[in-house]
RNA sequence: GCCGGAGUAGCUCAACCGGUAGAGCAGCCGCCUUGUAAGCGGCAGGCUAGGGGUUCGAGUCCCCUCUCCGGCUCCA
């Protein structure tokens, strides 16, 4: 047989000639550091027959499939060491993914296993390491393998093996074994256990069967590994410092805002934060404008009649607040748009009315389970960058695309690059089949119209239409979405909304549910941790900070202030009688963009001295020229250098 | 909500096997009058999250509640 090496030449190998007999023909250094191979764009074990005549890519530790082929195997060494110390354990399935790799048990009644006890597993894996166990694979029919996973009462693998009988119609699994332990696994894997060459377990976390919450709770070990214990250790590094970037963290250190045991999931905002609260709510406000919103403000308090006619009653009544009024029952609005279907209904609307757009920076309340509460970025009292467009059917594309250039210029300002989804009907849903397809192929179309790159998370849109989410990372790589792009045909059905047309009969129109910061509160949130911090001039809460050098200066720099200020730029004087370098360590913790030193010099020449956050002294400047600089930064909103993020 | 973990001064953390709760920073007072990342000295600061229990004795052991952290489910 023969095959063709990535470099174009052909390699001739006797018949049944496998993966590794290929790597020893090349040289044995190959066969030394080959894991796996792929062929026809399939990873395959190095002990799997290879196939006549299709390309061949042997794959080694440089590969970039090889910390998912490693990180399985470690996944494998994991069950390996936890059936061996907890015996009883029932074993569930264990895949690699992004940064490592996870396994899911059930341990017997009396045992519980938390972090305490991972060092004791690492120690039993490495071991299994040491030992270099081969993982062995073995291809044998479905029914006997049910057969032994019945025997050895391991229930989860006895329910994989008959769903993959009922459902795909597979008649012979395959199973590996790496020393004691023996997996139903569709594998590849790399030869041996030696491979992985550094490995850490990091935490234990619950994790449902199938992800189902009416099942099981498994517990679940997180695991990461890598080629070389360096990569492990800068991996370690990079999650320190993202941790360094939490916005929780650097909330309390800034006194951007607070948390309270007295209102869980609820923020307090402190005045540093309230300031980059108010910009933002600037710059929402002057841009709903421009395009063609007009603000509203609605109450937050409703009669439950009102949700049991938007259908929040049926839908969503877990998550509400409800209290009595005078023997009245009430609900807090947990969504915006009941109350701007009010302001619709108030009038007659024409055509020619078409399409109003009411925006509210509107609060929500929502009773998120405790568990899910997060800082800023998830939280029980919400403000929403709030927004319903009122338009005919033929403006719905339109608008979309409107709504998706609006979002985009926003995320721009913030050098913000969101990750897109679209989300198409779900199982549950109302509305016809019909409706259905033209709201989800307008959405696409407005997306292709764009250009834009999504992702396609079918079943996932709203019960009353699909949506388009702008999704960002935080610090640590979770991903939050952020804005929303709603197409809804069910709510002005339910209210009986209507316009009159051209015809001069009554329309229906149709609603486009859009926040594009999403909420304030988990926009911040993302920002804090996007520039870790370190906000661009125009957000940043002190945007200068005048040092003058011994207590003679203080009048001076009083005047320095009095005159920035007067350029609308946010300055403070350090009056302290502590020395400069303290004043200026204090203010480079505090990540204050400018510090002004001045002294005998500057006073004589009524200049100051400029530093710059990060970059150290600049120089000398003239105090005028200084504060038209200053503001020229502010207004433009001039894109800030974001620090690397580590991650 | 579920699983695992944690809660000690404003913050970051100590306190052996159950034996009088301690440090740095921050704060306050004083001295120093300071030139680009921490000047010096002193003082004050605690119902160890809350409640119950075991014990001669509990920050430490047990139970309940609350909050937080990491996941899971959820996120209209």
């Amino acid at each position: 047989m023969q095959v063709e090496l990535p470099d174009g030449s052909t390699l001739e190998l006797p018949e049944g000639a496998t993966g590794a007999d290929a790597a020893r023909a090349i040289g044995e250094g190959l066969a030394r550091a080959a894991l796996a191979v792929r062929q026809d764009g399939q990873v395959r074990d190095l002990a799997a027959p290879l196939e006549d005549g299709a390309p061949l890519e042997i794959i080694t530790a440089r590969s970039p499939d090889a910390l998912e082929l490693i990180r399985h195997d470690a996944a494998h060494v994991l069950a390996t060491a936890v059936t061996e110390l907890y015996p009883g354990t029932k074993v569930s399935i264990g895949p690699p993914i992004e940064d490592g790799f996870y396994y899911d048990f059930e341990f017997p009644e009396d045992v519980t296993v938390g972090e305490a006890d991972l060092p004791r597993i690492e120690e039993a894996m490495r071991s299994h390491i040491h030992a270099d166990e081969r993982f062995e694979r073995t291809d044998i029919p479905a029914g006997d393998a049910l057969k032994r996973f019945v025997e050895e009462d391991q229930p989860y693998k006895v329910e994989l093996i008959e769903d993959l009988v009922r459902d795909q119609g597979v008649d012979t699994v395959s199973l590996y074994r790496n020393g004691p332990f023996t997996d139903l696994c569709r594998g590849p894997h790399g030869p041996a256990t030696k491979r992985i060459k550094a490995f850490k377990l990091t935490s234990v976390a619950g994790a449902y069967w199938r992800g189902d919450s009416n099942r099981q709770m498994l517990t679940r070990i997180y695991g990461t590994a890598f080629l070389s214990q360096e990569d492990l250790d800068s991996h370690l590094e990079r999650l320190e410092q993202a941790r360094a970037r939490d916005h929780r963290r650097l909330g309390r250190e800034l006194g951007l805002f607070m948390f309270s045991d007295l209102s869980p999931g609820s923020p307090f905002w402190q005045p540093a934060g309230m300031t980059i609260w108010n910009d933002l709510t600037d710059l929402w406000r002057a841009e709903n404008l421009r395009r063609g919103y007009r603000e509203v403000k609605t109450p937050i308090l409703y009669d439950v009649e009102l949700w049991k006619q938007s259908g929040h009653w049926e839908k969503y009544r877990e998550n509400m607040y409800f209290t009595d009024v005078e023997e009245r029952a009430m609900g807090l609005k947990p969504m915006n748009c009941p109350a701007h279907i009010q302001i619709y209904r108030e009038e007659r609307r024409s055509y020619r009315d078409l399409p109003i757009r009411y925006s509210e920076a509107g609060l929500v309340h929502r009773h998120e389970p405790s568990g899910v509460l997060h800082g800023l970025l998830r939280v029980r009292h919400i403000t929403q960058d709030d927004a319903h467009i009122f338009c005919t059917g033929e403006q719905v594309e339109d608008e979309v695309i409107d709504c998706l250039d609006f979002g985009f210029f926003l995320y721009e300002i913030f050098g913000f690059d969101p990750r897109l989804e679209l989300s198409t009907r779900p199982d549950v849903r109302i509305g016809s089949d019909e409706m259905w397809d033209a709201a989800e192929s307008a959405l696409e179309s407005a997306l292709r119209r764009k250009g834009l790159e999504y992702e396609l998370n079918e079943g996932d849109g709203a019960f009353y239409g699909p949506k388009i989410d702008l999704h960002m990372t935080d610090s640590i790589g979770r991903s939050w979405q952020l804005g929303t792009v709603q197409l809804d045909y069910s709510m002005p059905e339910r209210f009986g909304l209507e316009y009159t047309g051209a015809d001069n009969a009554e329309h229906r129109p149709v609603m486009i549910h859009r926040a594009l910061l999403g909420s304030f509160e988990r926009f911040i949130g993302i920002l804090v941790e996007h520039y870790a911090g370190e906000f661009p001039l125009w957000l940043a809460p002190v945007q200068a900070m005048v040092l003058p050098i011994a207590d003679r200066h203080v009048e001076y720099a009083r005047r320095v202030r009095d005159e920035l200020a007067a350029s609308g730029i946010r300055v403070e004087v350090d009056e302290r009688t502590e020395s400069v370098g303290r004043k200026i360590r204090d203010g480079e913790v505090r990540k204050i963009p400018y510090m002004l030193v001045l002294g005998d010099r500057e006073q004589e020449a009524g200049r100051v001295s400029v530093r710059r956050h990060r970059e150290g002294d600049v120089g000398d400047r003239d105090l005028a020229e200084l504060a038209r600089s200053l503001a020229a930064e502010i207004a433009e909103k001039r894109a800030p250098a974001v620090p690397d993020n580590p991650l």
